[in-house]
DNA sequence: GTGGTCTAGACCACG
DNA sequence: GTGGTCTAGACCACC
């Protein structure tokens, strides 16, 4: 079981990207490693209870991203990890997904202490160690 | 000049909303304050070049959620700050935007510790204190 | 038959919150009940004749307020029953309402006990016990 | 001084209806009388602090519904009462306002006990008793 | 002048 | 198929 999706189907992030985003998480934390293989479509779409054309669309976007490369008759497999964006570019990112974080959040009235334990409880379920039993890249 | 609008049309989240976050923003940051007129509707969408259907969308938005109030025939004011939803709702909301925003921004591989210190680094350009100097009216 | 919709185009109340309330009220009374799907945008607008961005309207005020939620691609279903807002602004809105309601019976010059009895009889088709029966879904 | 008017500005009931609405709760109660006069339009606007187009709207459609009339000249009098409803009519009208009333509040999810006793707030902000040095009509 | 509602018809995202 | 967004242009109520 090299990956435990789930879904949140009441979330207003389409399925779609919810995988998306768990395969580049655990690409990023290195609980996928290069070369390791994807489940198939059709395996995950029945796991999740969910459309195959919803799979294959989140597969879709990682081999065009460059996250996932399919080798044909065989199925899709994690691709060599590659810095697409530039630190700085990376930072850029960061800093703008904040501001609309605190955009939304803002007129809510929170103080600051508690948007960042609400971020610290969110980070705790996001972050998971890699693979226990192999070494981080 | 009360406000500078601005919107990014290519962008992924619609101008209605861009609109909606500048307004909370302003009112967030004390650039504006309660009482303070907002542009007509279609002064604004002349501005932003848009149709004026999509500014009375988010005025509409911006009304149900307390943020303003139309005084019938005169326009569109800034309303005083109240406590619109439950605290459970509150909550709720705050947790959605925190797993929206991480998940954003996990696959680009960031420490926790990073991300933390760049949202505290936003806050502390949101949070001001209240009506510091107020001359305005 | 899930609901019957219907709609009176001349009231000097919009059609859409006609739509709101119609679907508030099944929800009081537990004609629609938690999970329920309401009619497609399309299907109802046609069913009305009325303009689909009307409808359209209706339920993103229902979602807004979180009686309903959309499943994205499947369709607007009944949301699970949540206090949304303050006791203030709960208590507000029930302020607003009930001077709305007493200025346009005022002057028909009716004394208080006959206000309240009449009040009273509604209220008695209104409040029923929630989830009498559950073999729906 | 025969009738204090007073308007709520944030109200969402437009003045021109606050105005009519308060003349002929007025007449309802006595407060007003047949042949009582009203403030003119330019006074009466001068002390709401009102546009005077807004009154004169206001006292237009009490004529035009026959609560008052003007003596050419010396201004606005109350008119003789008639009840211009039947006492079926005047019931139906009753009960179809709280209906309205209550789909407003129905999903506040309030006790009735609580619907009742801010409906006896607000009435009794409504109903003052008649004249005191005049016996009641 | 202001905002509010409605229609018509288009295009997109999602499943 | 579903809902969501945007445009165009109309009409109304209010001030």
């Amino acid at each position: 079981m090299p990956l435990e999706f789930h879904i949140a189907p009441g979330s207003d992030t389409p399925i779609y990207r919810q995988i998306v985003d768990q395969v580049r998480r655990a690409a990023a934390t290195g609980a996928l490693r290069e070369g390791d293989q994807l489940p198939s479509v059709r395996a995950l779409a029945e796991q999740l209870v969910v459309n195959p054309n919803t799979v294959a669309r989140a597969y879709g976007d990682l081999v065009r991203d460059g996250v996932a490369e399919s080798r044909h008759g065989r199925g899709l497999f994690l691709a060599p990890k590659r810095r697409i964006f530039s630190n700085e570019e990376r930072r850029r990112r960061l800093r703008r997904a904040a501001e609309t974080f605190l955009s939304e959040v803002a007129f809510l009235d929170f103080e600051s202490s508690e948007i960042r334990s609400v971020l610290d409880e969110t980070l705790g379920q996001w972050k998971r160690p890699p693979h226990p039993n192999k070494e981080a890249s």
